[in-house]
DNA sequence: ACGTGCGGGACTACCCGTTCCT
DNA sequence: AGGAACGGGTAGTCCCGCACGT
């Protein structure tokens, strides 16, 4: 979750706000948006009240919109080191299966996908929140298609299948977390790879 | 609790208590169990405070199992009806797709689905809401997985395409809201289409 | 708590009227009168909300009095058996002392004086409630002052006697209830009973 | 939670949180704890409720603590007042006694003993106000006994007059606001105050 | 600049005592 | 007598500034 770059853009003394961000995310992930009190996240990233309208003056918001733009950089991260470490973009795809699955059982089941939930609360708004839930699955979808291209496959059908596969893979979480199995995210996974796999052959 | 009328499918005298779980179901797939106040939910549904609680003395949780088990049943009757007007299954996902897509773009990216957005800010616990969001998905489920063996799918392929299949529309719904545009819908329901009829003629 | 007479003043049928008042004497004499909810009495009485106003057309005010006559009943009829049981006046007081131990370890020191805890939340106004209280306790020092006015004692000191007597008592079980020890009872019992036998014998 | 400031014995400049305690103290005294909203305690020391929830995170219980506390100080410190100001116990007694009657008469019986109340109440359950409800009337028969032993009674002695004294004295409390009367409370000291008179020259 | 104690209300879910109509 | 409905009121706590001491 923490960013292991030193994120040197604007904090002078790394910490508070990325503590405070990672908590939020940890939280929001869990929860929801709503269901999460400053407070919580406050005293899981031991920090003081003032200081989260230092960092962040527009409040919950604002912070709720960092959470986004991390957790989205996080999902396309992911994605692309599963892709390094195979030999196609299908048995990528297997492997970010296997990791997301991997994290539910590891967590119990508590931990799913940190845009998700809050986009699905905040989405019939324009808040920032929700703009940043949303540049978070473009940022990740995009992350997805380019390395479909990447394996030959024609722009369109790239794009497509990458909106395609993260919204089964999104779906299989909310299903994986309700029936407490991963087997319905690796399930995905595995047709979805079949279906890149078809794509590229084909 | 003890209604004495039959309480046929469709209630055709909406009494107070249908009217708090319409209400609930509505407002909870627009903005989430927890930031819905129950307000708001009283006020949609223009019944004193009182009512609420001689109707479901669990309260707001039991408000919530209840929209979710009317959501589970209303999901899976659409795609039933679906089935109905189609000659195929590949084409009732199309349609069903179709009137996502319309329910979608009709509220102005308002509405989602009944179930996700509670599931999962729900998923970590074990509350009566979980349950109730876990049964209602699998409730819509079993209706997508008999729809296919009734077109000839082995139960085992059958139950998987299901899985992937609500998965895929769920995954779709969310990128769509997000987005704005239910095209993510329309495309995730003809891949799907496309799949079971690979499966059928196959 | 019951009345053994019928009471057949205006009730028909036996049984719903007195199982409310009995009822509400337990719990207020517990948790006081605040914090006695209706729906605990109806349900401790096992009666239908209905029924209680159909009874006591001044709701819980009135049901408040009424269980306020009946405990001070309660309070003289014990004082007056105690007499009965025993040769003088303070061997009386001892056994009522006794009497009322029993009581509070038989209970868990949750059971105090019936009247005391609600005469002190209501004391302020002068609602019905306070009046009952005010009226059941003048009525449990009536009984202890005719005991002593039966042995001898003049008028005056009888009254006085009385009075303090009571009063004792009333804050010897406070103090038991907080200490879970019935002993500032029998003590207080003692000493009062120690001050009735110099007013006879001197 | 944390003053830095010494706290001094009477609090020169009222604090919100002196504020909260004495209108709690206040109200608790008149109508008992469960009839007292904390926002009649928060419109009576004109502060808002997020003050309270800081002072007292433990919200009402914590609060009505801190009042018994309080008020057992205050009972305690006036007793001790008395006897400085007369030449023995009896006669501190019986002034103990006359200063109270004027409170009481001064609050037309509106204001009682700010512990009994509560202490009835609440001695039920063991939670923090019940005992601190205890530990008051601990605090002051402490004094009481104190106050005795100094005057050369036995300890025992000393312990059991000052039991029977306090008792007597908050039942007399309670006969008092209910007669509207406050001679009981007279009458009960100077009866206290013999029984001790009795004592020490005997 | 940076942190923090304290205060400020609005809003939450809950449920209470009451009444109406059967 | 009885079940449904009615709102007002409960304690709780939320997210948020202001003003202070570094």
């Amino acid at each position: 979750m923490a960013s292991p770059e030193p994120q040197s853009e604007t904090d002078p003394q790394p910490g508070a706000r990325e503590r405070l961000i990672a908590a939020a995310a940890k939280l929001f992930q869990e929860k929801g948006y709503a269901a999460t009190g400053l407070n919580d996240i406050l005293a899981l990233a031991n920090s003081p009240k003032g200081s989260l309208y230092h960092h962040f003056p527009g409040g919950k918001a604002e912070l709720g919109a960092a959470a986004m733009q991390a957790a989205g950089k996080g999902m396309a991260r992911a994605l692309i080191e599963c892709r390094k470490k195979t030999q196609s973009s299908a048995d990528a795809v297997r492997a970010y299966g296997a990791l997301l699955a991997g994290w539910l059982e590891g967590s119990a089941f508590v931990r799913g996908c940190p845009v998700a939930t809050v986009a699905l609360e905040e989405a019939p708004g324009d808040g920032p929140v929700a703009q940043a839930a949303a540049a978070a699955f473009d940022h990740a979808q995009k992350a997805f298609e380019t390395m479909l291209v990447a394996e030959g496959l024609e722009d369109g059908l790239a794009k497509r299948r990458a909106a395609f596969g993260l919204a089964a893979i999104e779906g299989a979480l909310i299903q994986a977390r309700l029936k407490r199995s991963a087997d319905p995210v690796r399930d995905a996974a595995d047709d979805i790879a079949a279906l890149i796999e078809n794509d590229v052959t084909g």
